[in-house]
RNA sequence: GGCGAGUUGGCAGAGUGGUAAUGCACCGGACUCGAAAUCCGGCGAACCGGUUUAUAGCCGGCGCGCAGGUUCAAAUCCUGUACUCGCCUCCA
């Protein structure tokens, strides 16, 4: 949510920046009108009410004092229904108000290279050699099925399209990669948490999700309950604080966690119909931080520099790209995407988003710290994926593939694997 | 799933129709070399609006889990709902 207070005073400036977003101006012209709409009513009401606050005390006395208070009642009885009409406009104004807010994207950082579109993505640098094959690498599912680790044909007819089973040494190396994922992150100061898989709607619109994402149709809701399958495990990781104040003393706060996304990947029919890359249920590590607000932008470097710090042990080439005003999600101020390279496709793939939303969530979220003067501040909340693990083993089948078929385990993952070097056809299924 | 109790300021805790006691804590002052104790005064949350250069001050609104209703007036009455705790039932 953007501060209501900025947008009266700098209308134009706001203007300027959510068009870069694709939102019309228009759309703070009618913000604007409801908000000077909502304040005429506000004092009209406020001053019925003290009014009526004033009148009140006066017929409470003449009742003590066993006087007649007719008139005044008369009278109050007109100004209540009157309160009651302005308050009854005023709420449709607020929520008319509210809902425009509620769908105006974060403000683009300056170092976001403005694009309506996604095409003007800056890359920012381009670790590690893409593997020269003196074979044709096969795409991953391919090399999966092959193999007897990915069964996508059982997944269709137990689930659907867009679902996956991971057998033997495929489930053992997508425990191996998210097992290696938190005790990295772990190991640098984030603390694990494991939190609950499905969420409320505040929480869902605390990080920003809602309502955009109930219109678009892109989660799971619940039926008959007010629970949403989590997109990713920043809404509960976020959400732990929401309607809190965190003490000063703990910040920054440094959340990672491993759960399983669930989307509905509405909108993108026919796009990555095959393997691990667009399911329904994926497991993600995900990487969350609470700052003051001086400090969040050293912290997204440094949530990018650990999940790059994953990459670079795995020893999968990629690049890191700052994602254009348009292509970056609703929440977000800066995001920096790390895409890993995928031999069968020849490109890269998104394996990582690292945002820093600034207080944007935390305004939804209701999410403060009291600074050293004691005044309540909004904290900035980040969150960066370390890493998206069906993804990451997608890329290790393609990178680490031999020609006839097995794949090599990335050496930081053999401890996790039992000691297992090398992955070979399971005839078991 | 059933029954019962609870939800009031940082904490504790009164208040069953007349507009939020009190204690602890906190802030200011007095006393003191200083502190403790004591005394005096203040403050009670966030939030919204008006005034203002001001996130200062002042004024007002709101505010007793949340949402409605009754009333001139609601923490108090009514309805719904969320959460917490206890007991029962069920269950990995």
């Amino acid at each position: 949510m953007l501060d209501m207070k900025l947008i009266r005073s700098n209308p134009d400036w706001y203007k300027g920046k959510l068009a870069e977003r694709n939102v019309p101006g228009e759309v703070i012209d009618n913000l604007l009108r409801k908000d000077s709409e909502r304040r005429d009513l506000i004092v009209k009401s406020e001053s019925l009410k003290a009014e009526r606050n004033e009148v009140s005390e006066k017929i409470s006395q003449l009742k003590r004092n066993k006087g007649n208070a007719d008139d005044q009642i008369q009278r109050m009885r007109e100004v209540g229904k009157e309160i009651k009409e302005l308050d009854e406009k005023l709420e449709g104004i607020k929520a008319e108000q509210h809902d425009i807010e509620a769908h105006l994207p974060n403000v683009p950082a300056d170092e976001v290279p403005v694009s309506l579109t996604e095409e003007g993505a800056k890359e920012l640098r381009r670790i590690g050699e893409p593997r020269k094959f003196d074979f044709t690498p096969k795409p991953h599912w391919e090399i999966g099925e092959n193999l007897d680790i990915l069964d996508f044909k059982r997944s269709a007819k137990v689930s659907g399209s867009r679902f996956v089973y991971y057998l033997g040494a495929g489930a053992q190396l997508e425990r191996a990669v998210y097992n290696f994922y938190l005790d990295q992150n772990t190991e640098v100061g984030y603390t694990e948490v494991l939190p609950p898989y499905m969420v409320n709607s505040d929480s869902m619109f605390g990080t920003g999700q809602f309502p955009k994402f109930l219109e678009n149709k892109a989660g799971f809701e619940i039926k008959d309950s007010d629970l949403t399958m989590i997109p990713t495990a920043e809404v509960p990781l976020v959400n732990f604080y929401r309607d809190e104040v965190i003490p000063e003393a703990k910040l920054p706060v440094k959340f990672t966690a491993l759960t399983p996304a669930f989307r509905s990947e509405a909108g993108s029919a026919g796009k990555d119909t095959r393997g691990l890359i667009r399911l329904h249920q994926f497991n993600k590590v995900e990487m969350v931080q609470f700052t003051k607000p001086d400090e969040s932008w050293d912290a997204l470097e440094e949530i990018i520099h650990q999940a790059e710090t994953l990459l670079q042990k795995l020893g999968i080439p990629y690049h890191v790209i700052t994602l254009t005003s348009s292509d970056m999600s609703f929440t977000a101020a800066e995001t920096h995407d790390l895409e890993v390279w995928m031999p069968a496709q020849n490109r890269y793939r998104e394996i990582s988003s690292c945002s820093n939303t600034l207080d944007f969530q935390a305004r939804r979220a209701h999410i403060q710290y009291r600074d050293e003067n004691g005044k309540l501040q909004y904290v900035h909340t980040l969150n960066g994926s370390g890493l998206a693990v069906g993804r990451t083993v997608a890329a290790i089948l393609e990178n680490y593939q031999n020609e006839d078929g097995t794949v090599n385990v990335p050496e930081v993952l053999q401890p996790y694997m039992h000691g297992m070097k090398k992955i070979v056809k399971n005839e078991k299924f």
